[in-house]
DNA sequence: CGAACACTTTAGTTTCAACTAAAGTGTCGT
DNA sequence: ACGACACTTTAGTTGAAACTAAAGTGTTCG
């Protein structure tokens, strides 16, 4: 996942890149913010956008924060200004992130089996 | 996948999408012009776009006419077409059409088993 | 130093979207 | 009525993305 639309094909990503769109946000505020999802996956999300030229990092002693990158974004961040400012798409959101929450879309396992292999 | 922006998602949906921005065209004429999927395939994304209420579509004899209608797309209308006419993306989008062709991003077995079970 | 904190990375699991092959549906021409 | 055509639907497979848990990295501060 390499270009800047690919990376945007997951609602999750879309709903972080909201989050860091006005304000500069902390990788912990994020992770606050979304509340269903581990840290590590949050982690994840932030490197595909910082990869894919989305966000920009600065780091701040312990913490990470991050920013959109909308210059860099085009016709892409006016379409996603849109989006957000649309009432009728802030439904559209909130049902995409409550299939990928409840109705289990990626991965939502009831319990885990220990971790066979070792590590690293 | 019911938002239309979660329909763009996918690479092959957008360059069906392309095909038929300007155009009417029949299902085959799309199939045709991918060459490298079923049409089977191609009928179920266009079934996605239609659900999506991102083409219409119109009977004419045994053929059935896809056409996109723009006018329901609105901001995401003028992001495909300023994307589009970008010689940037369409070196992007050519790059996601190959890696969903040859390096097996999803489906692209050398072999198949023959059917088990039967059928409906 | 070392413990607490803030975050990333790794290893492994699960689900689902995109696919294929084949059967099904409807329309036209003879 | 039937065969050819144009397309859709169904049933099943698979690769990869999204996830979790746990280990790893780096920074601050007593």
């Amino acid at each position: 996942m390499t270009s800047p639309i690919a990376v945007l094909t997951s609602p999750r990503r879309r709903e972080i890149l909201r989050l860091v769109w006005t304000e500069e946000r902390a990788a912990g505020e994020i992770h606050r913010a979304l509340a269903d999802i581990t840290f590590g996956a949050v982690s994840q999300h932030l490197k595909a956008l910082d990869t894919g030229g989305l966000v920009a990092m600065r780091r701040e002693g312990r913490r990470r924060l991050y920013r959109a990158r909308r210059e860099a974004l085009g016709p892409v961040a006016s379409m996603l200004e849109s989006l957000w400012s649309d009432a009728l798409y802030r439904l559209t959101l909130r049902a995409e992130l409550e299939e990928s929450r409840r109705g289990p879309h990626p991965h939502r396992p009831r319990r885990r089996a220990r971790r066979t292999g070792g590590h690293r």
